[in-house]
DNA sequence: GTACAAATGATAAACACTTATCATTAAATT
DNA sequence: AATTTAATGATAAGTGTTTATCATTTGTAC
């Protein structure tokens, strides 16, 4: 039987408010606000089991351990500050991107990362 | 004094012949017919120090260890095969990329990744 | 309220990659 | 060829992230 707890509710609660890709850490982080002793343990593995149901997705950043976000958001990209590190939605998408690849590969889906400075670190 | 070894000649040979960003591993295995003890420690330190000197680049593909390449190639980007695990150069890159990120937000660089199966693998 | 078992939290263990150690090998100089 | 010492190879140790363990807590059903 599936439970409902305190932590759990908290863990979803951090994704719908925050608006961006969150670590593990920032989960725990930004969590503790909703529930007071949630551990690492825990968001690692309702976060599994979040991405298995499909209400998130992982986020792969060059170099960086992996995000999470919702998964209900549309196809989007990523901006990653230099500074606070953060990672940011970015909307768009060129259409031509795919059509780069030479002769003969297959495109199945792409990722674009762009790096640089947040509002917050400017 | 710097000693120029038949490892670190069979390294920088593994690059010119490649023509795509090379795993440590992928270094070892490939530099074995120019020098057969070539060990994993050899690599790691001649790739760290050919980083330094300039002559490679690191490649860095979101969930997979730090790739290299040469460095004097100019900007491209890159195809991951989701089948043999091998990266490929893309040439080409839309111009617009950079304006995606939202107001206020400074673009100092972008990466893209394109992700399908290879000619050899289709 | 009780009973039951899922979930938690603290932490140890696992894991994958990278770096350090050190005895041995082999470039470079004489 | 002998000398010097940088570089190598095998492997232990380190690092950062993720998973497993297990005693304890706490939802849920009765």
């Amino acid at each position: 039987m599936q439970r409902e707890t305190k932590q759990r509710r908290a863990i979803r609660r951090v994704f719908l408010e925050s608006g961006r890709p969150l670590v593990p850490e920032e989960v725990v982080e930004g969590g503790k606000r909703f529930a007071a002793t949630l551990g690492i343990a825990t968001v690692y593995r309702n976060v599994k089991r979040l991405v298995e149901e499909g209400w998130l997705k992982t986020v792969e950043i060059p170099g960086d351990p992996v995000r999470y976000e919702l998964a209900s958001h549309p196809h989007h990209h990523h901006f990653v500050c230099r500074d606070c590190e953060r990672a940011f939605d970015v909307h768009g998408c060129p259409q031509e991107i795919d059509s780069l690849a030479p002769d003969g590969f297959q495109v199945e889906s792409h990722e674009i990362v762009l790096y640089g400075t947040c509002p917050a670190c400017c």
